[in-house]
DNA sequence: GGGTAGTAACTACCCGGGTAATCGAATCGG
DNA sequence: CCGATTCGATTACCCGGGTAGTTACTACCC
């Protein structure tokens, strides 16, 4: 039950519906996901089964319904797909990578300000 | 002429070679990527090809000798792929990928300060 | 010239994400 | 009770990353 972190576009869709809202039966997420997708359920259904496989899901039932919920963090998840990212791109440098956001200009420069005060915030508590 | 950029493991590591060395033939990739894969020569040499049918890689021959070198930049490809990231874990805020690093103790204390200096420089830089 | 070694090309396979049709069982409406 | 609907389960397929064996060519050495 190794709880796999490196999940697929659809998959982490799909646990975003999850993670948003708790839980959800298969036909919700498919509703969630129809406009910006448009898959059929079976697909949806498809992929649950397989994310309970790799237990990142889980499921009660509800009469004969399936009411899906997370099995994983999403924090968990976050960390473990960057620190992949960064691993591979910035051979584990994950301070490159910060660099390259903010010079490749993908971070809006409102944003700039806040960041900088979040790091500093940082800095002050861990420098005690 | 797509150039993919989305690229798998091995397929970055080829990359990384190639980037550092200008170019490379496979033998010298193989003998690059050894000790931390440990994979047969055909590997890479079939990795090769499909990464040059993508347009990621081209070749010169030299001899009976096949000498490659990146048909793309390290540096788009990180946008690609660090974007494509963002996209799908942080609904494409950067900022929120920023500030991911830094409070889940990614980025090492010492960096901190370097990081704040970049934030600063580029605001300063594009508040005119 | 014939064997040997190095090269690229071809082929095949596994695995997992993604996609969806189809099947089979349970349930509901009349 | 029977047909229609609604689920989940099963099955199948495609695609691409990854892995590597086999084959075919060529150059070089004795």
């Amino acid at each position: 039950m190794k709880r796999k972190r490196q999940l697929g576009d659809l998959q982490l869709a799909i646990m975003r519906v999850l993670w948003e809202r708790g839980e959800a039966p298969a036909i919700e997420v498919h509703q969630a996901l129809l406009e910006e997708r448009g898959l059929a359920v079976t697909t949806i259904k498809t992929m649950l089964r397989k994310l309970e496989e790799y237990g990142c899901v889980e499921h009660r039932t509800n009469g004969r319904q399936f009411i899906y919920r997370p099995a994983i963090a999403e924090a968990d998840v976050r960390k473990g797909m960057v620190g992949a990212l960064v691993q591979r791109l910035f051979a584990g440098d994950s301070a490159a990578l910060v660099n390259h956001l903010v010079q490749s200009g993908e971070v809006r420069p409102d944003d700039l300000e806040g960041l900088e005060e979040i790091l500093s915030t940082k800095r002050e508590e861990t420098r005690k």
